[in-house]
DNA sequence: GCTTTAAATTGATCTGAATCAAAATAAATA
DNA sequence: TATTTATTTTGATTCAGATCAATTTAAAGC
């Protein structure tokens, strides 16, 4: 899980399970091929941790960017504030997810990272990241990987808020959210959402009420089971249909 | 113009605009402050130029990522493919920025780029830009930047395809066009637009109608005139207005 | 030049999602 | 536990934008 071919070393995930800094680097670190020294190197600088309790922030729009943020266990969404006041929900995230990658740009955080449930990241100053990353490429490319992986999972999101009507939409982020969770050893077809049907809505341009609707629907349609925040699927098949042929009506 | 603070050498523009290296690089080098050999080095790895006509593709879906490409001149549109057919234009890009930077996550393209006027860019090999960047740390720093701000203008557009009206969108779209012409030195207020109406619509998440009202209604406000693809703002202030007050009015 | 094809505008109608409204349920707090 | 507050569901209505359709205009090809 996690490994590719060209890894040199192989980490010991129940070796390393205890330790705060490769732990919460699960999708930084693991995947590259690193040393005994190279890990070291890199624990060193991730040693940070920092927990952050439900509805708390983890970083506020506008204020100082020093580090980015590994998500070694919980559940945050990020989400940008319009002048008028509404906010959009720009993701959700959880364990082994990197945050803080927009800020590096202009060095203030254009967002603001707020936890779900009570959460744990580990704090990873950007300067040394970079720093460590010149003596150590593969861990460098695997970063720009990372990058790389948040913008094409942006585009998704363009295509879903430009072409997707509301049942499609929210099929796709049910797909989504399981896929995410089967890859975390949790199960694929039974999960609790964090987040509420607002929260929701507003990351799939959505309102409320709307997606209270397709979720009864899609429940009316045996393809899922709804009990407030549990959702269970039923038919994985016919949800993937769900999400696939907005256009082909056409 | 685009230089920071903490540039060490001040490239001269006139100096260096016949040379591809530097002139195409506007975006990745000149902000980054390079001393004469750092320039020399980085100059020898984008050397080489491609030229590609109105309507050539610069790359495709799927096909095998090697280098970015910054674009030289001309005007170009990265459009996703839905499977059923329809596209989706997640972006139109004008000389000075780069191209291709979703495909480092997997290898592979995950976009299709066609020219909408002719142009030329130039192949900037990958594994070559992670090489030098190592040696030149303002590099790496620089290019950070760039996938930065291309993940913040992800989320501006998410933000406007989640909770913008027509009218918004397109005004925020001219806006955008707009400053990033007036950035090249050209008119702020008068412009050709190089892209159809479906290709606006597409990335607007609208459809050409809607996009092609939404122009006539801005022009009898008297806030642009459109002859075509040729528009031209008559109250910048009044067009700013439009963008910004979405959610006052609720 | 003329002909063909593509792009843009405008009108009429339809529809999916927003909005308004009320009730039911769940969660938080005293 | 009771009370308050937040969240969710469902119904009725409205509206912005999609769709359908017909011209007009511009661009491309012969």
């Amino acid at each position: 899980m996690f490994q590719n071919t060209s890894s040199r070393y192989s980490i010991d995930l129940n070796q390393i399970k205890s330790s705060c800094a490769t732990c919460s680097l699960r999708e930084l670190c693991l995947p590259v091929g690193l040393n005994d020294h190279e890990v070291h190197v890199l624990g060193e600088v991730v040693s940070h941790k920092r927990k952050i309790q439900r509805g708390g922030y983890l970083h506020r729009t506008g204020s100082k960017f020093q580090s980015l943020f590994a998500i070694r266990s919980g559940f945050l969404k990020t989400c940008v504030l319009e002048e008028d006041g509404r906010q959009q929900v720009t993701g959700f995230h959880m364990t082994g997810e990197l945050l803080g990658l927009d800020a590096i740009s202009t060095e203030i955080h254009t967002c603001d990272a707020i936890a779900l449930e009570d959460s744990e990241v580990c704090e990873i100053p950007f300067a040394k990241l970079e720093e460590i990353s010149r003596a150590i490429p593969s861990l460098m490319h695997h970063f720009h990987k990372i990058m790389s992986r948040e913008i094409v999972r942006d585009h998704g999101v363009m295509l879903l808020l430009g072409s997707m009507k509301a049942e499609e939409r929210l099929a796709t982020f049910l797909l989504n959210l399981s896929r995410r969770f089967l890859m975390r050893g949790y199960s694929e077809f039974e999960f609790n959402l964090r987040m509420t049907r607002e929260e929701i809505g507003s990351y799939l341009g959505l309102k409320l009420e709307t997606v209270s609707r397709a979720f009864s629907k899609l429940q009316d349609e045996n393809i899922i089971t709804v009990d407030n925040k549990r959702i269970q699927i039923n038919d994985i098949a016919k949800l993937r249909m769900k999400m696939g042929n907005s256009s082909c009506l056409t």
